[in-house]
DNA sequence: GCAAGGTC
């Protein structure tokens, strides 16, 4: 029997695995197995300069547009290993260590390696797999397992069905993710030139320009100049009303230039002389449905908690806490939807979900999978309740300030799905006398769901028409009678989370989970593009420059992400080359860096005289010279705010250990203990204080 | 100083 390592993307897919497979290792089918993971992407490409001939290097380091476009066929696509930030600890975390442990573990006589990363149809669970695999200069057979979704039988299947993808550079799947990272990388250009540019006009910002955040900052920058441009103009017209208060008036579309709407008061007042009273007709009645709205994904999540306060930050990182607590399911999930299992699993927990959140468990009458929410595709599923409930939700703000109204959000959402269908009765109706004057309305019959919780709603994008607050009570008719209405061009919505996630999602540019990170990646720092407060979306000045500099270029269109997926789907069938797709690469950096240098000249006149960066003069301390065995040394006389005294620097210069108070990083007090020594910084050599090396436990 | 993608 061939013994196989079975190489999952995530700790949450290997633990599926076992549960599908019979254990951690074991064997299935006619193979021995051990599952491992990795933790998505281990390795990364490197900077430009660490991927370039030695004589190249300095032209790769520069930002100056002299040295663009790259060649691109100068590139190694060398990669390296990934330091990062610990959600959770907040530590940073290398993953070497995962890499070294892999390298281990695959020596343990395996015949082959299978990739069983996530199936996503960019490739992007291939790329993960290939970089770690070449990582560790993995030289023998590999396999790919595609899953669907990540149930028992998807995940059975799968391993019934091994595709052998030995040679990396036949697997399509491969080719197409790695010619989109290539692409990506190669787009770094353009931050370089727009910052190169703004700086030569005074503006001393890091301008980010990639296919996401130039798309973003973009959108942003011209809803705030159609709002800041956005003149009221009034229009009048007549319309009629019953006693009731129905509103019956002439249909409208958008945009176009009717006869019947006036632009002054005088007009319309004219208009009117020709209207007289007339009876209400043609009353319909047609009881009409309504299911409930889809099941949520983080994007969605982070759009309904930003007006209540809470960040896209806050709600990722409080969001992972409670699904590492089992209390959310998996976070970067792109399903809308649940397999009849994982809708079977929580089944049973409802009515103690319901009494969680403080929902009537009597309104959850539809128990059985609506086949609109419940399919038998996706992998995670969307974003749900765990197998841990809480006693309360107010429990749940120990893993953030969000956790609550995550968890209230989440399950009431879900819960909505158990109700019943919201009924009303839809009534239309038109005048005797003037038959295009009509009415329509709804009136609720049974609100159902609704009183569980309305997604759609919470979800709805206001697209700034009016509401005309027509009335949805009392009896229709007999007659109405005419009277002026008032109206106007609406007004530009104000740019919000909730926008601009609708906006990336109608592109498809970017996944939920990453269109969150993006966004929230973007307000961080002192680089920020954008604040997002109460989930209002505002530009920094380095949003507003990096906004004015990609006006008119073709990477601050969504049709740019469009074509390189068309691309990629082209590369994986190998009816294109990588090289190809990487062309376009810089065809676009070609296109917009002429476009880039002269947006540059229009930022003083658009943003105002660039504001002076203060500088913070930098303190430098008193140095001192002395021997120090045998030559002569130059070395600050000030460590950590603790100034020597002269005691202690002949001490330094005999090499003798001097020791003092001092507080760490994090202002605990701990006692330095010393010596002087040669140290490096940066590549430069200098003589200073060092701390002893820590004692090994 | 820089991309977008995945993850804890």
């Amino acid at each position: 029997m061939p013994n196989y390592l079975i190489l999952t993307e995530k700790p949450s897919a290997a633990a599926n695995f076992g549960k599908a497979l019979g254990g951690k290792s074991g064997s299935f089918d006619n193979f021995t197995y051990t599952i491992t993971n990795l933790r998505g992407h281990v390795m990364t490409l490197k900077d430009p300069e660490q991927m370039v001939a030695e004589d190249l290097k300095k032209q790769y380091k520069s930002w100056l547009i002299k040295h663009l476009p790259w060649r691109l066929e100068d590139f190694s696509w060398a990669r390296m290993y990934i330091k990062q930030r610990n959600l959770r600890t907040g530590k940073i975390e290398s993953t070497k260590k995962l890499i070294d442990d892999l390298k281990k573990e695959s020596k343990a006589g395996f015949d082959a390696i299978i990739i069983a990363t996530d199936t996503d149809p960019s490739g992007e669970g291939e790329l993960l797999a290939w970089e770690a695999l070449d990582a560790i200069s993995w030289r023998g057979q590999v396999l790919r397992a595609n899953f669907m979704d990540e149930s028992t039988t998807g995940i059975q299947k799968a391993m019934r069905q091994l595709r052998d993808v030995s040679d990396k550079m036949a697997d399509g799947e491969y080719i197409k993710g790695e010619s989109r990272n290539r692409w990506d990388f190669a787009s770094m250009q353009l931050t370089r030139i727009a910052t190169t540019s703004a700086k030569k006009a005074g503006f001393q910002v890091v301008a980010r320009e990639g296919r996401l955040k130039s798309v973003i900052v973009w959108r942003i920058y011209q809803q705030l100049e159609a709002i800041k441009n956005y003149v009221k103009m009034p229009f009048f017209e007549v319309k009629f009303k019953d006693p009731a208060g129905h509103i019956f008036g002439r249909v409208t579309p958008q945009g176009d230039v009717v006869p019947w709407r006036f632009s002054t008061k005088a007009q319309a007042e004219e208009d009117i002389e020709q209207y007289h009273n007339s009876v209400v007709v043609n009353e319909k009645h047609q009881t009409r449905t309504q299911a409930p709205g889809k099941l949520l994904d983080l994007a969605g999540l982070a759009s309904i908690l930003a007006p209540r306060g809470f960040s896209s930050k806050e709600v990722l990182s409080t969001y992972q806490k409670m699904y590492e607590a089992q209390v959310v399911s998996y976070p970067r999930t792109e399903d809308k939807t649940v397999t009849p299992d994982q809708f079977n699993d929580l089944l049973p927990l409802v009515d103690r979900i319901a009494a969680v959140v403080g929902i009537d468990p009597s309104l959850l009458t539809h128990r059985t999978p609506r086949p609109t929410h419940v399919k038998a595709q996706g992998a995670h599923g969307a974003n749900r309740p765990g197998e841990n409930v809480p006693n309360t939700t107010e429990s749940l703000s120990k893993y953030g300030a969000s956790g609550p109204a995550i968890y209230d959000v989440l399950a009431k959402n879900y819960l909505a799905m158990l109700a019943e269908d919201y009924v009303y009765d839809h009534v239309t109706a038109n005048l005797q006398d003037y038959p295009d004057f009509k009415t329509a309305f709804n009136v609720p019959i049974k609100l159902n769901f609704k009183l569980v919780y309305d997604a759609q709603k919470a979800i709805k994008v206001d697209d700034g028409e009016e509401d005309e607050n027509n009335a949805t009570k009392g009896k229709l008719g007999p007659d109405a009678t005419p009277y002026l209405h008032e109206g106007a061009n609406p007004k530009p919505q104000a740019p919000t989370t909730k926008w601009i996630m609708a906006f990336l999602e109608k592109h498809n540019v970017g996944t939920g989970a990453t269109r969150v990170a993006t966004l929230s990646e973007m307000a961080r720092g002192t680089k920020a593009m954008l604040s997002e407060k109460r989930g209002k979306l505002d530009l920094t000045e380095t949003g507003n420059v990096s906004a004015i500099m990609v006006k008119d270029t073709w990477i601050a269109s969504p049709k740019i992400t469009k074509r390189l997926f068309e691309m990629m789907d082209q590369v994986g069938q190998f009816e294109m080359t990588m090289t190809q797709v990487l062309d376009s690469a810089t065809k676009v950096v070609e296109h917009d860096l002429p476009i880039m240098v002269n947006n540059a000249q229009s930022l003083e006149t658009l943003l105002g005289k660039p504001k002076p960066k203060v500088r913070k003069p930098r303190k430098v301390s008193e140095k001192m010279t002395g021997t120090w065995q045998g030559q002569e040394v130059t070395f600050a006389q000030e460590w950590s705010g603790h100034v020597f005294t002269d005691d202690e620097l002949q001490k330094l210069l005999s090499g003798a250990e001097v020791s003092f108070p001092a507080k760490s990083k994090r202002g605990k007090p701990y006692t330095a203990v010393g010596k002087l020594a040669k140290q490096t910084f940066k590549g430069n050599t200098f003589y200073g204080f060092k701390l002893n090396p820590k004692p090994k436990k």
